[in-house]
DNA sequence: TTCGTAACCAAGAACGATTCTAAACATCGC
DNA sequence: GCGATGTTTAGAATCGTTCTTGGTTACGAA
């Protein structure tokens, strides 16, 4: 069930919210009327489990040791499918991994991320307090909605039990 | 920084940071002991005289008018020494076009980007006035920059003189 | 000037991520 | 249980990007 280390404490909470991303997920799926597979309840199990925004490729391993006849196009279907539910958020950072690739988010409250400049994790951050008004800026544009990249380094790296090097040789 | 149809009126001014740039550019190729070649030359100017966040195909199609014979490695490689130069920065922001697609900046001083639904044109935007003493993150993340995408309607697109669609397809 | 060396370029192959296609299959309302 | 319709599969196709190869050019030293 849990990822890193940390979670342990946590425990819990993090359990109960978790189960009720998942049944979340499966319900909006429903509002969405798209049907319920079990690709997809193990797609949406495997996803909403890691708080680590996942590249579809992690989700496919992790998908495989369960149902090894899936697919890739299936594992992309299906994010597709619980963005359109509204249930999930794509997200590409420039270097957290080997750049370009997507990752999925399964928080999709607002919230903010940081990334590791020297291990390349992507941690969720809450958003600033107040609501931000957004007023429209200097030339007429219309913000609609702000998100915001702090990039860094975590505590991990920080203290130099960094994981690998970020890897930017392909 | 303006950016589309309201240069008209910084004309001079623009032209005169444009050409700034180029030799800025050209500059910094020297400074990072990388040789001025014609492609080069051709390619900085191509891309600095683009406030639109080109993307290669963009500059490469432009370049090639000029000088048929170059190729896409070229306008990748010359990008990347830029980069090393400190001359470029490359963005990547979902949704922007065809999603995954890299789009280069010639402004490397801090700023921030406003992001079109509609239309996916990118535009820079100032960054927030205060130094912003980036404290660490409640888990001891070590903020090192922030980079803000404020989505929304640009505009023109707000007045519905919007260029196309958005365009998710391929 | 002539050489040698290193940087550079063009062309196209290779690569990784993502999407498409066609056919088989499963789901769900009846 | 039946059938319409949505899904899955497997692999091919596509797109952006990078690598490789072989030839070219710039430039300092002799």
């Amino acid at each position: 069930m849990s990822t890193h280390a940390s979670i342990e404490k946590a425990g819990e909470k993090a359990g109960e919210r978790r189960a009720s991303r998942v049944t979340g997920a499966l319900e909006a799926l429903g509002r969405a009327s798209l049907r319920m597979t079990p690709q997809r309840i193990a797609i949406v199990r495997a996803f909403v489990d890691d708080d680590g925004h996942p590249t579809a490729q992690q989700i496919f391993e992790r998908l495989h040791r369960a149902m090894p006849t899936t697919s890739f196009a299936t594992v992309y279907n299906t994010l597709a499918a619980l963005e359109r539910a509204g249930s999930c958020r794509t997200l590409r950072i420039a270097g957290a991994t080997d750049d370009g690739t997507a990752r999925f988010d399964p928080n999709v409250a607002p919230h903010d991320h940081a990334v590791c400049d020297r291990c390349g994790a992507v941690r969720d951050v809450p958003a600033p307090a107040q609501g931000e008004p957004a007023a429209p800026l200097d030339d007429g544009f219309e913000v609609r909605s702000v998100e915001r990249v702090y990039r860094g380094l975590c505590e991990r790296c920080r203290k130099g039990a960094h994981r690998r090097p970020p890897s930017r040789a392909r």
